[in-house]
DNA sequence: GTATCTTTGTGATATAAATCACATGCCTTT
DNA sequence: AAAGGCATGTGATTTATATCACAAAGATAC
């Protein structure tokens, strides 16, 4: 069996602390698996089986709501996705979408449980990265529902530029429609504020391509609401 | 020393996991202090230095927002408040105020870590309680900016007669500016909408003192939005 | 027990954003 | 290359809810 965790250059913070022999272990109890942009990699309502480590790519988070599927936020590689659904519930909480071409992990579950309590520096540090995505999970609710329209468009496409891209000039990895699911808008409002952004010289655009040319009033226009 | 919590009745089930020993050494590192109503308990900003532990009574979680504090969600004790904001980042992220006379235990931070590091029960419970009110967050987030104001409100009333007071007759522990802030809506619809509902027959109200009427309406109208 | 502040109730008006409607553009599939 | 389907742009209209305004009722302080 060939140890394939051994020689992966982007294993988790939390994986870097695992001995040699649970390394193996892991390699022996662990899929890595290609996934197209569009498909489903945890999906709500069905029973949780796997740890799931997106290795490359991007995702979506999103959950059922009374009326629309809500995205919830947008994840970025490298990062375990829905750990508190897959070792705190047996049934997923909410469904986990690439939305680029991506690459998984799949972690048996009984292993990684076992990592958890034999080695604590192991469960320490999955500890803190629960407690750092909880955190900003909070962030989340404040800002979702406090700011109008024009001000969350521009977070999100600050968050595009400095958190997932880094670069002012990236590709809107999401529909209208979806961008809409994420900051609760309807599409035509988010194609509306786009098209004023772009009236305004904030920013420029072709199809999903943004550039960013002001930043510094679209950082104003995110924190005014 | 006294070895209070060694007494207590209403550990937490995590502590319930420590050894005698380790019972003792919390004992001498946690300090139980009575709050009255209204006061602060852990505040948004500044560094935590301690683990908090609702022992009795009844909180809730705010956070600054950009135009208004967000009461996030409220807590029954027995709970720890605040273990992401405490464990893992320096500076707290959000505030916890009781809105009822209430017992909170302060454990020593170090001493704490010193028990996740060495009881893996210990830890393990303490993960999945996190796992568990991330979860929640999930679902928050999605009800809150999907529902229409009647849907949010008939939610929080059913919240307070199942999981915080366990009656269909209770006393709303918050003033109608806050229930707004905890639905995302002004004070003068809550007002509206809790006139409308007492009209209707779905409720009847004496000040603050509320009696659910038609139940099956109220979760009719919660699921609807 | 009176005065002051806070909380609540309710009408009138304003407004952000949804919805509806339809045109246009763009990708994919054959 | 044509056809069909999905994604986008933009105007007109509707609607839920905020805001404003003020009165009444409770709570708290003096």
């Amino acid at each position: 069996m060939d140890n394939i965790c051994k020689v992966c250059g982007i294993k988790s913070t939390a994986a870097n602390l695992l001995s040699n022999e649970e390394v193996e272990e892991m390699s022996s109890n662990c899929a890595l698996i290609p996934f197209a942009k569009g498909e489903q990699v945890i999906r709500q309502g069905v029973f949780s089986t796997n740890i799931v480590y997106l290795r490359s790519g991007l995702a979506k988070i999103h959950i059922h709501g009374p009326y629309y599927e809500q995205i919830v936020r947008i994840v970025k590689a490298p990062s375990y996705m829905g750990l508190p659904t897959t070792i705190g519930d047996k049934i997923n909480q909410y469904s986990v979408t690439v939305i680029e071409d991506s690459e998984v992990c799949f972690i048996n579950l009984e292993t990684f449980r076992s990592f958890l309590k034999e080695n604590t520096d192991f469960g320490y540090q999955i500890m803190m990265e629960l407690c750092q995505s909880e955190l900003e999970l909070y962030q989340c609710c404040s800002n979702r529902t406090q700011k109008q329209m024009r001000g969350k468009i521009a977070d999100v496409l600050l968050d595009f530029a400095d958190r997932i891209y880094c670069s002012d000039t990236f590709h809107i990895p999401i529909t209208q429609e979806e961008f809409g699911n994420l900051i609760d808008a309807s599409r035509e409002s988010v194609s509306r504020v786009l098209s004023e952004f772009e009236h305004d010289g904030i920013i420029s655009t072709d199809g999903r391509k943004i550039d960013i040319l002001n930043k510094k009033l679209l950082l104003k226009i995110g924190e005014n609401g």
